[in-house]
DNA sequence: CTGATAACTGGAATAATTCTTGATATCGGC
DNA sequence: GCCGATATCAAGAATTATTCCAGTTATCAG
């Protein structure tokens, strides 16, 4: 079975505006995609997946666009070490773990329950607007 | 009164080798920088630092010192977003409190006695090698 | 001292990303 | 529907951090 909670909006139906973000043609197709295979692709990985049906879609664009759907709060941007950014449409708070023998990513989240403050020492007066996590490792 | 923990090796006398990684003038020098300096430079920080006196110095020699010493688990790496490589030689488990006003970079750790496994939902059978966390916000 | 190996230098090369400039598309008002 | 203002896009050049390469220098073992 597989599980909806991957595909909370159809790829087939993206509004014309996200969180004040107008949806462009690039944009949607864009954003299709990372719903559509959630493997935390690079911006270079995505500009390959929509060649085909947006022949003329500079690599350029696919930046600009997953920039703007990042500043709009649409996805997000995530880094490991020094390597090409990836993208991932999962907004709820999480981290990654880096399964370095496969080479897969795999969402991680914070067991229900668990705030920062409990489990870190953090500098007095720390407001902290935005956290991020990654383990890297292997599965047994 | 400043902590005697920030200087675990004298600046002025750092051995000849270090966890079998043979200590060259270099070594020494850009060593020498990270623990005076703890503000995580980047290579480049460093480079500017050594300038003066090692004058013939170059910036890839730099380069490949970190590395060296990284991989001999001498200092750490540490990276932000999609910014230059900084360097530490903290080497007890920590993550980053990077505070966006003043762009100081703050160390956080665990509180004592707590440990990922406790807070994160894992994949089953995950074993983690290596952890990294990044905090961003502010001080009040 | 001498050859073998490791380290270093300076400059060229690379990879990811951003910038720039001109072309297109979209929207609100008429 | 048309028009100007604005946002977006395309293509290629430019930038930045980092790595590679080829030749030189330092260090170590015998």
């Amino acid at each position: 079975m597989v599980s909806k909670a991957f595909q909370p909006v159809p790829a087939s139906e993206i509004p014309d505006e996200i969180s004040g973000l107008r949806m462009t043609r690039q944009r949607q197709h864009i954003y299709r995609i990372l719903l559509q295979h959630r493997d935390h692709p690079t911006a270079n990985d995505v500009f390959m997946r929509i060649k085909d049906t947006l022949p003329n879609l500079s690599l350029a664009t696919v930046y600009t666009c997953l920039d703007a759907m990042v500043k709009h709060g649409i996805i997000r941007q995530v880094n490991f070490d020094r390597g090409p950014s990836r993208f991932c449409p999962n907004l709820a708070e999480h981290g990654h773990f880096h399964d370095v023998t496969t080479g897969i990513i795999h969402d991680v989240k914070f067991k229900s329950g668990i705030h920062l403050e409990d489990v870190l020492d953090l500098p007095p007066g720390a407001i902290i607007k935005n956290v991020e996590f990654t383990l890297r490792g292997q599965l047994s």
